[in-house]
DNA sequence: CGACTACTTGAAATATTTCAAAGTGAGTGG
DNA sequence: CCACTCACTTTGAAATATTTCAAGTAGTCG
């Protein structure tokens, strides 16, 4: 079983890092896509070691060569303002691919930098157009995929624009939540993986009112929070803030587990 | 010259509505694709009678059957909350294609409506979808211009989640005297196609603010505001104000005119 | 243990919203 | 053609949310 020699040469990384084996697939670009065709994809996908806490996956301006998937750990996001100032435009989590802003390029226009230990898989660009040539499966799932990260966008506009400091907080506390019950983890009680100053960087809000909000959330019961760990005690309560009013109709992201 | 029998019969539409006569196919989807294919994406478009002011291009919830290329007018794309508000996302121009956000649900996310007369060019995505596979080129520009998409989105979570009222509004401004010149028109004195309503809930300001700031730009001798005619007096104050102090060093958006 | 960085908390300053009202302008029907 | 209406815009003043400034408290890593 050990025997690699059936195996094309561009296997280079570990026995145990291809698609086929990873938890991840069912949620990463391996969907939609038939089992005979994932080998395809598998073989121009690089594995490199895993970034530790404060290295760079990229940064503004270097040449875009591919997007990369996040195998483990999380991701920021960020682009620098004319003034100098950092601005974090996301947070990418297991799963959640990284670095499309920068095909239209050809140079990245954001930085990436892990928050921990974090490992991702690249996507070299021009192999992945090739192959979405290819395979025309590959490449509508690349058009969705493309779309689905424009309509995140849009969602997080509209979060950003219209709400209250706490509906943020409230948005972004079940955004994370729902994507860690995506990967089958606990969707109540999780750790996060950016700091308070990044939080408020991303939702457009001063560190000290990030910190009172979730004060705030602790003693309405809402929310246990312990620095970043954090336990959601009472989802339709988050619900209903993340929405606008606090008295206002059932959401409809009510249904908390069974 | 009038004898269009060599011509496809699925040419249905106006004679003078073709992408090789279009004075927008420099910015918009015929970029990057060579003139022997061009007619193969001009095939495929749809082109429909105008729609006026307040009828809607596409609502929410409404089966996903193409993108759409702004002709002539402008558009404005909103999402509605469960709250059941308006929620703007985007305001569209000639050369602009609207509708990415749809392809990865297979139904609209948003709605798109007329702020004026407005002309459009469907083009049907299951079409497109194929001959991008049979013009590499197009996929790649498709690429792009969803890339791009997301990135205009990131620039403007940048925009909504850091600046103040004023810095809003300046950077909404510069945008749409950057669209305007890119058509070859001018951009310090153009006409807003959308309300102060619009531009309140688009930036996450009161109607109240917005109008505010455009008396207080007045004052300043930044602008001159008649209603939804605007000309801009001091670009380079527009410029610093979009970026966040008054007084700071000059921006590098500062190259205006000749 | 000490130095750092991240986080929390309070109080004053500020920006924005909300409420209330009045002004403007385009289109309609008398 | 005028008067009327409706929707949009502007303005003021009070209410509110958020930021800023200023300490002070935890953790964390060497």
């Amino acid at each position: 079983m050990d025997d690699l020699s059936h195996r094309p040469l561009s296997f280079r990384h570990q026995a145990h890092s291809h698609c086929v084996d990873c938890s991840l697939s069912p949620i990463c670009l391996p969907v939609a896509i038939d089992a005979e065709d994932l080998h395809k994809l598998d073989a121009i996908i690089q594995r490199s070691r895993p970034l530790h806490r404060g290295d760079h996956l990229y940064r503004e301006n270097m040449p875009f060569e591919g997007i990369y998937a996040v195998r483990s750990g999380a991701l920021k996001v960020y682009t620098t303002t004319d003034s100098g100032e950092e601005q974090v435009t996301g947070f990418y989590l297991p799963g959640e691919v990284v670095g499309m802003d920068g095909i239209h390029t050809d140079t990245h226009m954001s930085s990436a930098v892990a928050l921990e230990t974090t490992s991702v898989c690249e996507i070299p660009f021009l192999q992945l157009q090739d192959l979405s040539h290819a395979i025309p499966s590959l490449q509508s799932h690349f058009f969705k995929l493309m779309s689905k990260e424009i309509q995140t966008n849009q969602l997080l506009m509209l979060l950003l624009s219209k709400k209250t400091a706490e509906s943020r907080i409230a948005s972004l506390l079940l955004s994370l939540a729902e994507r860690y019950k995506r990967r089958r983890l606990s969707e109540s009680s999780f750790r996060l993986p950016m700091s308070r100053s990044d939080i408020g960087n991303y939702l457009g809000l001063a560190v000290e009112t990030v910190s009172r909000i979730f004060t705030r959330f602790q003693t309405q019961n809402v929310l246990l929070v312990e620095g970043k760990e954090i336990t959601v005690l009472d989802k339709d309560a988050l619900c209903r803030i993340s929405m606008g009013h606090e008295e206002s109709l059932p959401p409809r992201c009510s249904q908390h587990g069974t």
